[in-house]
DNA sequence: CCTACCGATCGGTAGG
DNA sequence: CCTACCGATCGGTAGG
């Protein structure tokens, strides 16, 4: 018990060695036996700690997802303006993704081999989160906080795009803290490159 | 030699179908006999037509790389201003993807999968691409047109991210023109959602 | 956690 | 464009 908490369990260890993996050669080129490798046992030895390679999926995806849903919800509950809880929710979402980069890639990238109904499942989790992003410019745009002629679908995908791709180019060795990332990156969807004249 | 120039030839059906598959399961979960099924042959049949499913994948990216390069290098010679060479390339840009989505998406998510010395061709040209992009950024800011405190490397990775993942969420069958949406998409970005006030 | 192994499927070739 | 086929590798199981 002393150092049950000073190490991941074994099966953590896998998760996260897979993670890796999958982020670096995607999950379908990813063989059990390069997980295995990794962890220095043999492939057959990898299912005492996890029932399949798709269950390693699942886990990585629906983790990243619960933790992405609780920032969000946490954001909707505070008495601010939309404008703001889009800026919140924007810093919110990267401080959950700098967590665990390489998790965040497999989320983004990997979710697609999820079999069905997992893949289902996981679509509509997807959709509801962006559509409270949506509802966040909606009501900035009636509270004239934003422009009248904005397109929301393409102002939401092209927030969640640059939001998504950022743990593939990010440096974890960047001494750039998530909140300030996150700052910059929320200033510079909202307020745009320009200079106000 | 009549029907020669109205129908596409066998090989680039073979492609055509390819990247559908490509951008549907990815690269590495698509199999020969999967595309073989798509245009109604037998796999072996493939190789009469390609050499391997690699050279698909590197005609699809580098045809891909070699339109981008030549929309970018028309805008960079005309005599415009650091941030309209910026609007313009966007736009030149999201009208390359559009002549294909179906390519453009493969060459975003499944190029990684490229072996050496390809993967490393490829990675150059990209960076090439994107420190042109960047040039501009840095310009404007020499200007006064662009902010003074820009992360010059976080705003052009956004961009791109926006840019390139605009082929996975965006409907063929939407109304909107490439012109149109590219023309969105830059304003978006250098302008952000606010209302100025 | 290992050895031993399975059936399925992979990209690709030979030869026509 | 087909039939017939190859060696390699896949995810996973049995049994300890």
């Amino acid at each position: 018990m002393a150092e049950a908490y000073a190490t991941l369990s074994r099966k953590e260890q896998v998760i996260r060695q897979a993670a890796e993996l999958f982020k670096e050669k995607g999950y379908s080129a990813s063989s059990m036996r390069d997980l295995a490798q990794k962890l220095g046992i043999e492939a057959a030895s990898l299912y005492s700690h996890i029932k399949s390679k798709e269950e390693i999926l699942r886990t990585l995806c629906f983790d990243m997802a619960a933790e992405f849903r609780a920032s969000l919800a946490e954001v909707e509950s505070q008495p601010v303006s939309a404008s703001e809880k889009l800026r919140l929710g924007i810093i919110g979402h990267v401080k959950v993704m700098s967590k665990d980069l390489t998790a965040a890639a497999v989320f983004m990238n990997e979710h697609r081999h999820l079999s069905q109904p997992y893949l289902r499942e996981f679509l509509l989790l997807r959709i509801n989160y962006i559509n409270r992003f949506k509802q966040f410019i909606e009501d900035g745009i009636a509270s004239g906080d934003f422009k009248k002629n904005i397109d929301t679908k393409l102002a939401v995908m092209t927030l969640f795009s640059s939001l998504n791709w950022l743990p593939l180019w990010f440096s974890p060795e960047s001494t750039i803290e998530p909140e300030n990332l996150g700052t910059q990156l929320a200033d510079m969807l909202i307020n745009g490159l320009k200079q106000n004249a």
